[in-house]
DNA sequence: TCTTTTAGTTCGTAAGACTGACCAATATAG
DNA sequence: CTATATTGGTCAGTCTTACGAACTAAAAGA
């Protein structure tokens, strides 16, 4: 019988998730700088990507729900985007009180090319431990995220 | 050949890995108030950790180091963490310049308990995902930890 | 119709981390 | 053995990301 802790000295899976996800934010930093986009930072991603591919646009707490952040934190991100012409705010034509968030031309552009970034890496990841095993991990995030810490943050 | 790149709509290891340590750390938050340490943040672990079964401590750089933050960011978590007793700093015997941070016996108290928290978590999510992914998971990014983002900060 | 729920906004605050500038002690090069 | 570079830490200021409380307006339900 194998325990779930690993050799004494391996850090627990929860202090490294959050290493590896803030080493990944500065790698993001750096990619955006590089590239030229002063008005967007790492955190507009919650943002950018749930609108990928989704012309009808979402609703901001349809927004807040998967990238798994208060509306009021979703509401301020839009806001930046929107002034820097990313996304468009526009009322829902079947519920006055929502509205639809869309990428525009400009936000898709971004887009294409964060998504470009996101995927290199995993390549450069996939080098290194090969590419099975970022899929196993892949899918262990995939299912506490949907399962395990989805009952997290519901009301 | 299968891509590394999953499913469309599967959201991008960075984003999950992002979103699955926030929910981690809310979990902490959580526990860490119902158990009563009143001044305790998540963020501590990074000085607590390390430290756990070093009686003769670790110097400030190294902590910085392992924890993969500066260290004005660590010096900061150690004063909070020593007003509060968990830690002492000590002037290193065999460098004026450097300080010892150990662990009081508070400390090494609080230590014990966060520890159980984390394993018992990990048996959870042990549950849900199978022992051997989570090994597998724990390997991953220890290795990325290591390997692949280790060049990254140095300096 | 009255009440409750839902969608979003505004305002204030906190946690966590960074950069730059600095001092003091130790190593290292001439 | 001095002059210089490096290393260990601190102080001060700032930024990003997020949260909670309180509120308005629209919609749904009883």
């Amino acid at each position: 019988m194998s325990s779930t802790r690993a050799e004494p000295g391996l850090p627990f899976m929860g202090a490294m998730l959050r290493m590896v996800g803030h080493a990944m934010q500065q790698r993001l930093t750096t990619w955006i700088e590089a590239s030229g986009y002063k008005d967007i930072q790492p955190a507009h991603s919650a943002v950018i990507q749930p609108l990928w591919q989704r012309p009808e646009g979402l609703r901001l707490t349809e927004l807040a729900k998967v990238s798994r952040i208060t509306k009021q934190s979703m509401s301020a991100l839009v806001s930046e985007l929107e002034s820097a012409g990313y996304v468009t705010r526009a009322p829902d034509a079947n519920d006055a009180r929502a509205m639809r968030i869309r990428l525009t031309a400009r936000g898709r552009r971004y887009g294409t090319e964060v998504r470009a970034f996101a995927q290199q890496t995993e390549s450069e990841w996939a080098e290194h431990i090969g590419a099975q095993r970022v899929e196993q991990v892949r899918e262990a995030l995939h299912i506490l995220l949907t399962k395990v810490l989805a009952e997290q943050g519901e009301q």
